[in-house]
DNA sequence: CTTTTCTCCTGTATGC
DNA sequence: TGCATACAGGAGAAAA
């Protein structure tokens, strides 16, 4: 399930083999993929053919290519990988995906890109950049804990004021963005908060301590080549990363814990499920009122 | 405004 | 064996 080190491990593979292309043909399949184009899949596709590839750029779990046309307008392709979308860099002759929503071709030849997605919940899109450089669809997204621009002291100010689970304000993309499910879990562990405890209610040096994990989790996945279970998250190359190995508590229900030995338990939060040592972070006492 | 819930999708696992 | 159900979950829309 791709999060901030998995769609960098697809970024870095765009940069290495699609930046510095020009797009041939385009083409889309189904409605789904192209995402609030309204014109439609068709007319997407004819918009990007005949674009240079200039950057392959992301912000948290948001990927883009900068394009530049051929009167020199600058735009964003925003690939979003959902929970099971792969980019695939293959020779054009490999046989369709079963999932093959997407395939562009270059004009310099082999190899094509395809956009794969078993459970559609990603997509692409075509957008205007901001002055910043951010596709406008991303500008609502905060900066994640690995650029320049995170500034960690005003996330915390704002954690601080919420009055919501740290694990909910964790997962918020535009609170900090890049962390899902699974590297939520891990930092919590980590820094042995329980995820129902409210953001309001847990020091500045604690959110500060939850934050700082989630940094360094991540940044320890990426040199892992990030977290895959299943065949569903692949590289650019095709590759899957091996991070899941190192996990403490996500997955890990009925298993002790790599600190006390407590067994890990799984419990339902936010229609999803968290995993915790049951030792190492206490559930905070019910609220009432 | 803030916070929570719902919905989209399909392959895999589990239960009767 | 077959069918029904639960589960995985990112993020935006909708609701509260």
């Amino acid at each position: 399930m791709p999060e901030l080190p998995e769609v960098e491990v697809v970024r870095r593979g765009l940069a290495d083999h699609v930046v510095g292309r020009t797009i041939e043909r385009a083409e889309f399949r189904g409605a789904r993929v192209a995402r609030r184009h309204l014109p439609g899949p068709l007319d997407l596709a004819a918009r990007l053919e005949g674009n240079h590839i200039q950057e392959a750029r992301r912000r948290g779990k948001y990927l883009w290519l900068v394009l530049r046309a051929p009167d020199g307008h600058q735009q964003g392709l925003i690939a979003h990988l959902g929970m099971s979308g792969q980019l695939l860099v293959e020779p054009s002759e490999a046989p369709e995906e079963k999932h093959l929503h997407a395939r562009f071709t270059f004009a310099d030849g082999d190899p094509e890109l395809r956009f794969v997605d078993q459970r559609t919940f990603g997509g692409m899109a075509l957008a205007e950049l901001t002055p910043e450089g951010v596709p406008e669809p991303v500008a609502h997204i905060a900066p994640d804990p690995l650029e320049a621009a995170y500034d960690q002291a005003a996330v915390v100010r704002r954690m601080k004021t919420r009055d919501s689970a740290v694990k909910r304000a964790l997962l918020d993309q535009s609170l900090v963005s890049g962390v899902g499910n699974i590297y939520a879990d891990e930092a919590l562990w980590r820094a042995q908060v329980h995820g129902e405890r409210l953001c309001s209610s847990l020091t500045k040096p604690a959110l500060r301590r939850v934050l700082d994990h989630a940094r360094e989790v991540m940044l320890a996945a990426l040199g892992e080549g990030g977290t895959s279970f299943d065949a569903l998250y692949v590289n650019v190359n095709g590759a899957s990363g091996y991070f899941d190995r190192s996990l403490h508590a996500y997955g890990q229900e009925g298993r002790p814990c790599d600190r006390c030995g407590t067994l890990i338990r799984r419990e339902a939060f936010m229609n999803r499920s968290s995993f915790s040592c049951p030792h190492c972070q206490p559930r905070p006492r019910l609220r009432h009122g």
